[in-house]
This record gives structure tokens, C-alpha cells and sequence, in this order.
DNA sequence: TTCCAGGACCGGG
DNA sequence: CCCGGTCATGGA
């Protein structure tokens, strides 16, 4: 299907979102780009094509979901200015440069939540299978064959056996657990919310299966803390590799989230290209 | 075959 | 508190 078929709706037009970057910097699993790069997402049961031709950004979605889509790609936030602030160290300077575009989405809760206790020593494109299965077994059919991401209460009533085909090895009791929690109450989004930072974060880790990285990518992604900086195997071997040992990324503030996001999205990406570059010279 | 992937848990020192 | 082993899976 081509671009012009299905997107008629302007998002919008002079912004600095890169529809791309944004969509595949690993942040999200339920995006996939077609032949004709149209993004093709499921979010809070809506299915939304969106495709970008330089500074405008075309979706197909009804007028009167504008506000819902324009929220969730954060459309509000001036990351021009906060990008003009991540110039140190030199290498951040770099990724930022690079991930210029990129904005923090404004995930639903339990999907974010529910993804990353997936992702844990998991590879992107199987995190994104197994979220995939998981949405077709357990989901509403939504129209175009697209499936809803499954709720915690359906989840919270499955077993082990149950999750069995989606080959999520030891994460299923995780899943299961975090679904019965949310489900019970034990787990309350809207509290987590209000509570401070540090009090959702100790919480959050009492769920089997959600440690630091899990808890900090929630937040960031899930509840948009932008002063959390999750730390996963490609944030250690950047800091490692290129930064200063002494390096403190607290010291970033409330711009550590998506500094972060832009030095993950630099090292498996940007990184690659230079390398790529070099072995044709 | 071994290594690795957006880690977390558990036991022992 | 920190350390290493272990957990399940599939692609490189």
C-alpha cells in the first residue's frame, strides 16, 4: 500500500521528529516500516499508518484522534533545545547529533512494562517476535488483522503452559507474575504516578523479573521520567569505550533519558555505518 | 560450537 | 556489598 493511499492526515508539518528514528531506536517493538517506509503501529488498540517525506509527517488517522497520536509522539516537547545542551562529552555531542529526531514516545503503561521484562537478555528483532505472538494468542483482532496487545487481566489468568508457544523461555513466570500484580491492584499505574521517582522505582523492583534496567526503561518509556538512564549491555561498552571513566550520567539531570536513547540508538547504528565505511576504503 | 542479546535472581564469600 | 553461576531461546 502506498504512502498516499493511507496517509491523509497531517500530523504535522516543520517538526523535528524523524518518524524513523523514533520508531526503530529500539524505545518501541510494535512498529515495522512497509516496502514504501509507511510505519504500521498498534497503540492503545488503534492502528495508526504514519509516513514522513522531510519535515512532514502524513498519518491516516480521524481528525478526532489528532490529540491522542500528537501525545504519544510527544509532539509538544522542544527537543531541539535539549539536544543543543548534550554537546559533552565530545561523544555525546556525536550521538546526539546523530539521533537528532528521535523523541521519547509516550507508551501506554502495560505494554511498556510487559516489553521489557521480554527484553532482558533478548535480541531486538526476537523481543519484537515474541511481542508479536503474544499480541496475536491474547489480543482482540482489530480491523486489517492487526491484534490489540493483550490486557493484564486477560494474561493475569493464563499459565506457564499457556505462554509456552511464544518461546519466552524463563521470562513467562515474569510476564505472569506482573500481569497478576497489575491486575490485583497489587501494582497501580496511576499511584506509581504519583508517587516520586524513587519510591516507583523500589516498587516497580519488588515484581519478580524487574531489576534496575527493567524498572528505569519503564519509567522512562513507559511513565516519561527523562531523567532515568537505563543501562543494558550496549550502554556499558559505550560508556566503557568512549567516555571518560569518570563519567556520571546523573549529571545529565532531566536530560538523561534521551541521552541515553541517542547514545544506544548511536552505538547500534551509527556505529556500524562508520564501520561499514571503513572496510570499503 | 561458542558467543551474544536493551538482565535478574540467588547463593556464597 | 559484590561476585559468579544459572535461567531459556535462537541467530550469528
Amino acid at each position: 500500500m502506498s504512502a498516499a493511499a493511507v496517509c491523509k492526515t497531517t500530523l504535522a508539518i516543520g517538526s523535528d521528529l524523524n518518524v524513523r528514528k523514533t520508531l526503530d531506536c529500539g524505545q518501541c517493538f510494535r512498529w515495522n516500516a512497509n516496502e514504501n517506509g509507511v510505519y504500521v503501529g498498534v497503540v492503545s488498540g488503534k492502528v495508526l499508518h504514519i509516513h514522513q517525506k522531510n519535515d512532514k509527517i502524513m498519518c491516516d488517522c480521524d481528525e478526532k484522534e489528532l490529540d491522542f497520536w500528537r501525545n504519544y509522539f510527544d509532539m509538544d516537547e522542544d527537543y531541539l533545545s535539549v539536544n543543543d545542551k548534550l554537546t559533552e562529552p565530545e561523544y555525546l555531542r556525536i550521538c546526539s547529533e546523530y539521533g537528532a529526531g528521535i523523541h521519547i514516545l509516550r507508551q501506554e503503561s502495560w505494554e511498556t512494562l510487559c516489553s521489557f521484562i521480554i527484553s532482558q537478555c533478548n535480541n531486538i528483532s526476537r523481543i519484537k517476535q515474541i511481542i508479536e505472538a503474544l499480541c496475536t494468542s491474547f489480543g482482540d483482532i482489530l480491523p486489517g488483522g492487526y491484534y490489540s496487545f493483550p490486557s493484564p487481566e486477560r494474561l493475569a489468568v493464563l499459565s506457564e503452559m499457556d505462554l509456552a508457544p511464544l518461546r519466552s523461555g524463563y521470562r513467562a513466570s515474569y510476564i505472569l507474575g506482573a500481569a497478576r500484580a497489575v491486575s490485583e491492584g497489587i501494582l497501580n499505574f496511576d499511584e506509581l504516578s504519583a508517587d516520586s521517582s524513587e519510591e516507583a522505582f523500589l516498587k516497580l523492583k519488588q515484581l519478580k523479573g524487574v531489576g534496575d534496567k527493567v524498572a528505569n526503561c519503564f519509567m522512562l518509556y513507559g511513565m516519561h521520567h527523562m531523567d532515568r538512564f537505563p543501562i543494558d549491555t550496549w550502554m556499558k561498552r559505550a560508556l566503557r569505550n568512549h567516555f571518560p571513566r569518570d563519567f556520571d550520567p546523573s549529571i545529565l539531570g532531566a536530560n538523561s533519558g534521551l541521552a541515553q536513547q541517542y547514545i544506544f540508538y548511536y552505538a547500534r547504528n551509527g556505529e556500524r555505518e562508520l564501520s561499514k565505511t571503513a572496510e570499503s576504503c
